[in-house]
DNA sequence: GAACTGTAAATTGTCAACAATCGGCGATGC
DNA sequence: GCATCGCCGATTGTTGACAATTTACAGTTC
């Protein structure tokens, strides 16, 4: 088939997308600030590019809505009100909850597959709930979520949820620590696994809901509480 | 407030949306062919610009994934398999249940201002029913559903069924003549209207739930025909 | 002192030229 | 006859320069 041994298509994907990918990766990260305008020649000298290409990067980014492009005046980061998390959490609802049934529909071996996966990032968050790395801990927060969702194999699926999990954690980082109580964090996501292990449909799609409305929660109060306090 | 008097923002919206909002209409109605290359310099010489805004809205409709890039060959119009016709409408799926509950939930002014929306183009259906004009239909069949989840007011859900709306008439017109028995199609719509107007929850999700799956059965089998004559 | 006007710097929007890459086609060798 | 190599046209990828617009600031007027 393709790539027999140690050979790999040179450079495959389109420059664009792989400059939207490592902006994407330094927006969620909190390189570039909530509000912050992008200067597009700063950025694309920090790139060793030019112009042209970040240009076409920003535009994707764009489209995706982690950025909001203003005519003449230039593109800027997405601030995220309380109403912005209300309508990304919905929507993820919607996608997970679609995801649960399409997973449970499909066959045992694609569930394993999908848990095999699932298990291991669970060990990994424990590692770092140990050692309190917010910041790791988010990353895999949302790598569980978009394992679970990629385990549809439905790629229009995929790719909208990779835009919602980048807004999560933009979330999550734009009030610093949001996570209350780790241990608890592990345990819904292990609890989410189980069910999925178990086959319990209904079981799966109140869990996940609760977890989703649960997050919402804490994102909103938290940031209540950093609007009173600014 | 805004704009008070015949007065309007000069251009507020980006180029690079603009350009890609115009192809995004010329590919579904099917100026361009699916599989069809896009050639630059000659579109962007049709559009009256040049190749750099252009390139940044080609960008933004391969994000969408109704182009797709390959490194150092072009961009091309998506092809649509079978494969791609379940995807698309099992996120249909998705969103509109979501929609439908998003809408319960919602106010009763909310469901009215939509409902009255949604009686408008199913007359206009109707109309262009009794003269066969598919293209028409095919718009309108599309406006009726983004204007259901449009009802939600929920951004991020809005712009994602953007993207399924192309895609779906797409589908349609990949097939030249899909849509079997029209007055039938006019009924079932007005049935999803019937049900959101009467606030029945659980039948409106039947319904919808229904309407795509008939829709997937419509496409594949018509497109096992076109691939087996073909 | 406040409001308005005009200028200047910075930034984005656009363009045209250059470089790099790919697919096709004919020539060459086996 | 078939496969391979190398060239050529066409198209994309990239760059730097130029034009247009916005914002901030200083100067002026009332």
């Amino acid at each position: 088939m393709a790539a027999p041994e140690g050979l790999f298509v040179l450079e495959g994907r389109p420059t664009a997308q792989l400059i939207a990918d490592q902006l994407r990766e330094q927006i969620v990260q909190g390189t570039f600030r909530p509000g912050q305008q992008i200067n597009e020649s700063a950025v694309a000298a920090q790139l060793r590019t030019s112009r042209g290409p970040l240009r076409e990067a920003l535009q994707r980014l764009c489209q995706e809505g982690l950025l909001i492009s203003h005519r003449n005046r230039g593109v800027f980061v997405l601030e995220l009100s309380t109403a912005d998390i209300k309508e990304i959490y919905a929507v993820r609802e919607a996608v997970e909850l679609a995801a649960s049934n399409t997973l449970m529909d499909a066959g045992q071996d694609q569930i394993n597959d999908t848990c095999r996966v699932l298990k291991e990032i669970i060990r990994d968050m424990a590692k770092h709930v140990a050692v309190s790395d917010w910041q790791a801990i988010a990353r895999l927060d949302m790598q569980f979520h978009s394992t679970f969702v990629a385990g549809t194999g439905n790629t229009r699926l995929i790719r909208i949820y990779e835009t919602l999990a980048a807004e999560s954690r933009m979330c999550i980082l734009s009030l610093e620590v949001a996570y209350p109580r780790l241990d608890v964090l592990v345990q819904e996501h292990q609890n989410l696994l189980d069910l999925l292990e178990a086959g319990d449909r209904k079981g799966l799609q109140q869990a996940v809901k609760r977890h989703l409305e649960k997050a919402v929660e804490d994102l909103t109060v938290a940031r209540l509480d950093t609007e009173i306090t600014a």
